[in-house]
Formats: C-alpha cells, structure tokens, sequence
DNA sequence: ATAGAACCTGTAGTTACTACAGGTTCAAGG
DNA sequence: CCTTGAACCTGTAGTAACTACAGGTTCTAT
C-alpha cells in the first residue's frame, strides 16, 4: 500500500475483485500473461489498476472460451499494436461459431433427455432404442 | 476379426472411426466409462458395433462439455434399465437442468461475442481502437 | 509487542487426455 | 510355413489450466 501514492492493492485483494484464485495470479505471472509486479520490501506483490484491468481481460477471455495461447495473442495485440481490428475480430467470430455449435447439440441432447422422461413413464426401454443415445450417434 | 461371426473391430479402427487416439479408448476403459472388451488370444481388444456406438456416444457428451463423471451418469441409463422409473425420469430431468444451464452460459457468452465482433468492422483499424478489446478490457 | 491474517516459494494433485518406451501379436506376402 | 512390419500390449510420464497444500515470512491491527 506504500510503493505508490496511488492506487495499489496485494495479490488477494486482486485476486477477490477479479473473482480468481490467488493461486491463478501467480499461475498468470509464471505462464507470462501478467508481468512481475513490484513488490514491496518483503517480497509481497504490489498491483496497480492497470494490472487489475489486464487480469479483468484475461479472466473474461478464459471464460469466453479462448485459450491461454490465444489470450496471450490477444495480449500481444495490446502491448504491441501492431495487428489489425480484423485479427482480433476473426478470432472472436471463429469462437462463436463453435458455441453455436455447442448449443444446437445441446438442444438436441435435451430434447432426448425429455424424450427419454417421457418414455419412462411407460415402463422399459430397449438399447437400441435409447433416444439419448441416438441423440448423439447421429453423424457417425 | 474372429471372435464372433459378426461385425468386430481392433481398438485402432475404433478409434479411427470415432474420431479418437487409441489411448483415449485404453482411457476410457481405465475410468470405467468402457467396459472391458473381449480379447483375442493374444490379448487384443476386439469390438462390436454397440462399443462403438458407445465410444460415439461419449466422445460426443465431451464435446458438450459434460465431464467424465456426468457422461457416465448419463450411460447409467443405459447400462441399468432396472431402474425405476421415477428414478430414471427424475435422472433425466436433473440432467436436463444442467443442459438448460449450459444453453444459457453458451447462449450468453455467444451473445458477448456477437455484439463485440459486430461492433468491430474487421477493417484496418489499429487495436487501440479495436470494440473488442475494449469490451473485455473496460469491463470492472 | 504480538496475534493472526495474508503473503511467499515450491511441490504435488486434478482432469482429460496424449505421447513415448520397450516389448508382443497379428495378417499378408513370399 | 516363415518372415516382416503394422498394429497392438502395459506402463510411465508429459500437457493445459488450474488448485491445493506445506512450511515459512511479512504485514496490520490491537
């Protein structure tokens, strides 16, 4: 609280309002995405609002899907903009497309599962006739 | 290719037409989600075209996203009919909460994506400027 | 001044595979 | 029938992206 004048908080208080682990920070920090921060006297690490929003930008990509890999590209486009809009746009269309397709599976697996629910009321159901499965075998 | 008249096939060709390592299917039967398949004098494993349905099956729910743990909750329906069917049904269903949640995570992540990429045109814009960082960038 | 919360490094465990290493078996050609 | 090389076997170790200790140090509040 005490390298800068301004504001600066440690690993926890980073970690809490980011909504990760301390353990992921660190993790972070050694994979290369977050930079080694100062640290005060004793060795504990120093964060600063723009490390805060860095790790913001990490997490919600993490949960938009995208590999480390691909965040540290990302990255890599805001330390060195040298890349186009279009790069980081074609990334992000090429991850929705995938989740679409993940929902439509979905969609089709649920409907099974209440097909099946419905069939159970009934009594016994063959293996070779288990919508659930069915479901899934379509496309191979 | 000679335990049974009928249509039997080594862990290679399994694999190959399931879209998998071999060592995935040696993977899945360490965890149980294969059972352990009939072998040849030698020792290999041989098997039939319901493993192979099986082994579609499961590769599938993966890429849905279900854990190991959750696909095999889903194969306990098939593996043990006896069940009641008021257990069954109520199986069914709480499976089919968890797909409704993964619909709407995916639907809402997929929804973050879209309106980040079409605010972004994909033209020559420098990446200071790019919706798309910013977006994930400015979000706390 | 001191209790105890938060931090430190480092290693090991987790999930769901994937990649060898070193040896055995199978199926086809000669 | 015999050979050869692809495919198979077991078992261990490595990967991604964390997560969980263990054992010790620092910070903060009373």
């Amino acid at each position: 609280m005490t390298i800068s004048g301004k504001s600066a908080f440690g690993i926890g208080d980073l970690a809490a309002t980011c909504g990760c682990k301390v353990e992921t920070v660190r993790y972070y920090e050694k994979t290369g995405l977050m930079p080694d921060p100062p640290r005060t006297a004793g060795g504990h690490r120093v964060y600063s609002l723009d490390m805060k929003k860095r790790l913001v930008f990490i997490r919600r990509s993490r949960e938009l899907g995208f590999t480390i890999g691909q965040v540290g590209e990302l990255l890599s486009f805001v330390d060195e903009p040298d890349h186009t809009c279009g790069e980081v746009r074609g990334m992000a269309m090429l991850q929705a497309r995938a989740v679409q397709e993940k929902i439509d599976d979905l969609k089709r697996l649920q409907k099974a599962l209440n097909e099946m629910a419905a069939r159970c009321k009934g009594g016994r159901y063959k293996v070779e006739d288990c919508p659930i499965i069915d479901a899934l075998y379509s496309g191979a």
